[in-house]
Order: C-alpha cells, then sequence, then structure tokens
DNA sequence: TTAAACTTTCAGTAATTATTGAAAGTTTAA
DNA sequence: TTAAACTTTCAATAATTACTGAAAGTTTAA
C-alpha cells in the first residue's frame, strides 16, 4: 500500500472518530454521528453493507442510524437502475448540515422547553415571597433568553449561506 | 396549604424536571442541571443535605454533582460564620450562565476539535482522487464553520449583556 | 488530644442507552 | 406462484453512564 493512501485512510479513520466524539458529548448517538461521517467522506452513496464492514457495526444498528439520519434530513436514499440494494447518500454542504441540525434540535428539544417555560412564566404568586420571586425572575429570564436563541435559530435556517458568513463579521464591530 | 404555594410547589418541580430532560438531551448530567435548576430558584444558598433532599438524591451524588458545577463556575461555595456546614449559591444572571456554559463548551469540546480538524485539513493527498478530494473539502469547510462558531463564541463571552440583546436584533436587518 | 460535625471518595450496583442478530417482512424477476 | 435478494423489526444482551452508601478523611471546638 502506499504511504499516501495510508495516511488518508488514517485522517479518515481520525475524523471518524472526532465526529462521534463530538456527536456523543452534544447528546447525538455516537454511531449516528460515525455513519454521518462516514458518508461526509465518501465521494459516491454507499450501501447498507459497506457501512456495517466500515464501521463494524450489525446490520440493524446500520439500518436503524440511517433511518434516523434520513429523518434529520442529512442523508437520503439512492437507488440505481436494475440493482434492488438501496444507497445512501449524505449531503456535503456544511451549511445546509449545520441549517438543518438547527432547525431539527430547535423543533425537537428547544420549542418543547419553551412552551413549558410559557406556563412557569404565567404561575402567579405572593409578591412578597422571596420563593416566588426568585422563581419568577428565573424563569422569566430563561424564557428570553430562550426566545432570544429561537429567533436567531430561525433567521439562520432561513438565510443563505452569505448571509452567514458576511454577517457574524459585521455583528461584532 | 394555600393553593398558591401549591401551584409555586408544583411550577418549580416542573422547572427542575424540564430542565433536567434538556440537559441531558444536550450532554449534561440530569442530575448536574436538576441540582442547578434547584439552586437557580432558590433566593437563598442551600446545604448539600437540603438539595439532597429536595431532590431525592445520595450525598455522594449530591456531592460530586456539586462539584461539578463549581468547576463549571455556575454555582459557589459559601460559608456562614460560626457554621461548620457549606453553603451552595447560584449566579441567578442568566446572561452569565449562558456565557459561562459556551466558555466551559468551547474549551472543553469545540478548542479540542479544531484541533483534530486542523490536522486532517493538512494532509495531503492526490489531487486527482475523488475520495482525497471529497475528504478534504469536507473536512476544511466543517474546519471553517466550527472557527466561524468558535470566534462568535469567543466574542460573546468577552461582550456585555446589553450588546447581545440589542446586537441580535441589529443581526436581522 | 478527642470526638463531633461535617466532607470526600470510590467500589459495587442500578439505571439507562446502544447494539446485536435472527426472524419476519417486502420487493422483484423469472 | 416461487424464491432469491434484499430491508425492517425487536427481544435479548452488552456497554455505558449514573448513583448509592458506607468508610475514610478533614476540620473545628472544647
Amino acid at each position: 500500500m502506499l504511504y499516501l493512501s495510508m495516511e488518508l485512510a488514517e485522517a479518515k479513520q481520525k475524523f471518524i472518530e472526532a465526529w462521534g466524539k463530538l456527536g456523543s458529548e452534544w447528546g447525538i448517538n455516537r454511531t449516528m454521528a460515525q455513519v454521518h461521517a462516514l458518508l461526509l467522506i465518501s465521494p459516491e452513496a454507499l450501501t447498507t453493507e459497506e457501512i456495517m464492514d466500515t464501521l463494524s457495526i450489525s446490520r440493524g444498528n446500520a439500518n436503524m442510524t440511517l433511518r434516523d439520519l434520513i429523518g434529520w434530513g442529512l442523508v437520503e436514499k439512492q437507488h440505481r437502475a436494475g440493482e434492488r440494494k438501496e444507497y445512501f447518500f449524505a449531503d456535503k454542504d456544511t451549511w445546509n448540515v449545520a441549517k438543518q441540525v438547527a432547525k431539527e434540535r430547535r423543533k425537537r428539544e428547544l420549542d418543547p422547553v419553551i412552551k413549558i417555560l410559557d406556563e412557569l412564566s404565567n404561575v402567579k404568586g405572593d409578591g412578597q415571597d422571596p420563593e416566588y420571586l426568585t422563581f419568577h425572575k428565573s424563569v422569566t429570564d430563561i424564557n428570553k433568553l430562550a426566545k432570544n436563541v429561537d429567533k436567531t435559530l430561525d433567521t439562520m435556517i432561513k438565510a443563505e449561506e452569505s448571509w452567514f458568513w458576511g454577517s457574524i463579521v459585521k455583528m461584532f464591530r
């Protein structure tokens, strides 16, 4: 084997590991992040078997993980004329990936919390009671922050890539 | 018991649960998020015993969780004249809390990944090889995005609260 | 010093989360 | 139809992560 391809193989391995670790630190199943990483660096769509073999995971795991990735809008199924097998392909556009992840996590995790915070902000109590006052202040403050984050993500999701790269810079002048 | 205080007790419970759930979805230990939530809505500093009792957790768990929260810069130990007991108090300023969490996660998780991405961006390969080209493009794109996020967090961490609330709005004009 | 009042540690265990693999299900082509 | 080629499901199990509780450690006051 050539040295260059050795290096590339090692680098790919390292990327898959790093992506898996980052995912698990942020509440995303390690295997799911690794399958995503593998597809991100694969020029061609891969079959379930190729993914199973490369990552040493079972058929069941591969199948469910791929279904999840499709549910997150990060991967698509492809079919080839005259072939039964299914192929899986990841969107390689990093900006799309970021937007998609932001969109899903907002919907799945942030929005439900904002709903609860709205309810809790409306709980009435004795304006003299420090227990009530502290509760109320923390809840309303967190609610405001969460809504700001929500609005920011919403704008980001709708925005074009060029906006993002330009706007970050402007933001800090 | 009065109806109003019943409502408050329920609301507190709900807040602690919601915060714990959000934490665990984002890779933060559920108990740690719950202890933090409890301290956030407590006007006075609490003892280990009070926390143990309120959340039904063991002494060992409470002790280690509080140590972690202190390590995250979210909670401080307090002492009272003539008392052996230690009291724990959470910073109630939501903006500080957000900055602190951003700061720690950036240091613990984002920076190490950027280091790896820098290495992987420098892996050389055959410019004709689609395997190499796809790997290289994904890695460098993700690296750029990660560095942008890093820079944004850095600015946010150094910024004042007023900047945040004002700037978000300006950002979207 | 002693001992009471407290905090810390960590081996053992419980709870949670992820994975396997084989059986059931589906599709296609002959 | 049949059966080969494939995908999906899910109960059982493994791996990981979190928690307990009792013993060891520390501090303070008498």
